[in-house]
DNA sequence: CGGATTCTTGACGAGAATCAAGAGTTGTGG
DNA sequence: CCACAACTCTTGATTCTCGTCAAGAATCCG
């Protein structure tokens, strides 16, 4: 079985098309994912019952500031991200996003499709890096549900694992000062999406997005982003943090 | 008696050997759930399901100030309030208490027992009224989820809710005032706690839980309260709400 | 070289936490 | 029944964090 590899556009991709709700393009083959891929989702299952998954997935591209689902519309595919990453958020009456996470490869999203009456997103969930993702519509769900009820263990497992994220994230807004919110974003977005460079590790975020993830203003932010830079403990650039060691800011409490 | 806030001593211990493995008390008959119940786990089960459920329950009373688990202790049983009502929190390191929601009658807890891995309870639950609830064993749990897997559903769709609630309470704590946030909780817990008096809608709290529900100090709560009782929208007691009604109160913004 | 983003810094103010002090309420024991 | 202690509530003064606004600097891009 020949995997893909991580690379951003796969054979299959160029010739796919992608917007939120568009055509779903070709099947995948069954061995759609990358070596040592970890999915919580899939992980609950046994090899029998991804390998039925994988058959019945479509994939599909995705671009940088694509919005993949959208809170309150109704929700007619769970998918899997495959490669890249995306944005986690809410969003409020007056059009601003609340930042809820980040979202890896091997994250799940969609489950409104099979668990909500009606089915509705609860939250909107934007692409920031190319990649591609699994998906499977409304009716292939149910089929695949029914087929093999352990589905719904890792159903089950995701949504706990996605509970007790945002519980820690409520914990953190709710008790944390904005310096040791930031510090904590930087650790977790540098693990998530930051890669290896000369000076350390980069994490490419403008610090308004940042800011975001943190929970504050701009300002705050930027201020100390600022200071850090000054004593030494990171580099910034337009859009970009290079942090040398995470050490310094992983030692804030954890909750 | 220590109410929600102070948390250090452990003192509710002499009136009850409680916490995660306190002694069950005796089987449930199989009509055992008061006409109207209504619950979010059960609702999305078959009647033979429901039934197998309570035939394996067993009953257990609770008192108020009883702690029902406790978070990163091991995930011994799934259990469904039957009465009463109880609240549910997340501790701080420094013995504070997060407030994430009230629990009513029909709430289901403890899908940890079931669902993670390792089996830890995720969050704090302590009766805060008489009441009773009905009990599942991790053994009994297992051999009812193994034979009937539909209950996975009721899992699902309980785990799901739970999710969006939480969002929401998120959503509240990050951008409404203190205000906003206070009349909310009011509104809530006039809904789920409150019972009907002669002057309006009494709510059996003192300044400091409702405090603890709004996520704001004591000072800050008891302002609000008491300017609202300036303006003649509500009466305030020693550890009690009256509110004529809530329309004052439910006019502001959703989230 | 504009023009558009993105970042920086300072000044200011609103909201809410903290601290302090006391008033009102309830319960208990003598 | 009173006195006292414990608890709960109230209010004002103070402080602090952080958001908002303004103005400009740095960077990128066609």
């Amino acid at each position: 079985m020949r995997s893909l590899l991580m690379s951003k556009d796969s054979d299959s991709a160029e010739k796919l098309i992608c917007v939120g709700d568009m055509p779903l393009k070709k099947r995948v083959p069954f061995a759609a994912l990358p070596p040592g891929f970890q999915s919580t989702f899939l992980d609950a299952l046994t090899p029998r019952e991804i390998s039925a998954l994988l058959k019945a997935a479509r994939s599909v591209i995705i671009s940088p500031h694509e919005v993949l689902q959208q809170e309150g519309e109704p929700a007619e595919r769970l998918w899997l991200l495959r490669t890249g990453r995306v944005a986690v958020y809410r969003l409020t009456q007056d059009g601003n996003k609340l930042f809820l996470r980040w979202g890896v490869p091997g994250d799940t999203f969609g489950f409104a499709t099979i668990v909500r009456t009606p089915a509705q997103y609860l939250v909107t969930i934007e692409a920031i890096q190319e990649g591609s993702i699994l998906a499977w519509n409304l009716a292939d769900c149910q089929a695949l549900i029914s087929r093999y009820p352990g589905l719904s263990k890792g159903v089950n497992r995701t949504l706990s694992k996605y509970l007790d994220g945002l519980i820690d994230r409520f914990v953190m807004c709710q008790l944390q000062s904005a310096e040791e919110r930031l510090a904590r974003v930087l650790v977790e977005s540098a693990g998530q999406l930051g890669h290896a460079g000369p000076e350390g590790i980069e994490v490419d975020l403008k610090n308004e997005e940042v800011a975001l993830a943190a929970h504050m203003s701009l300002f705050t932010a930027t201020r100390h982003l600022s200071k850090w830079q000054r004593t030494g403990l990171l580099k910034k650039h337009r859009g970009k943090i290079v942090v040398p060691s995470l050490s310094c800011f992983e030692k804030i409490p954890a909750d």
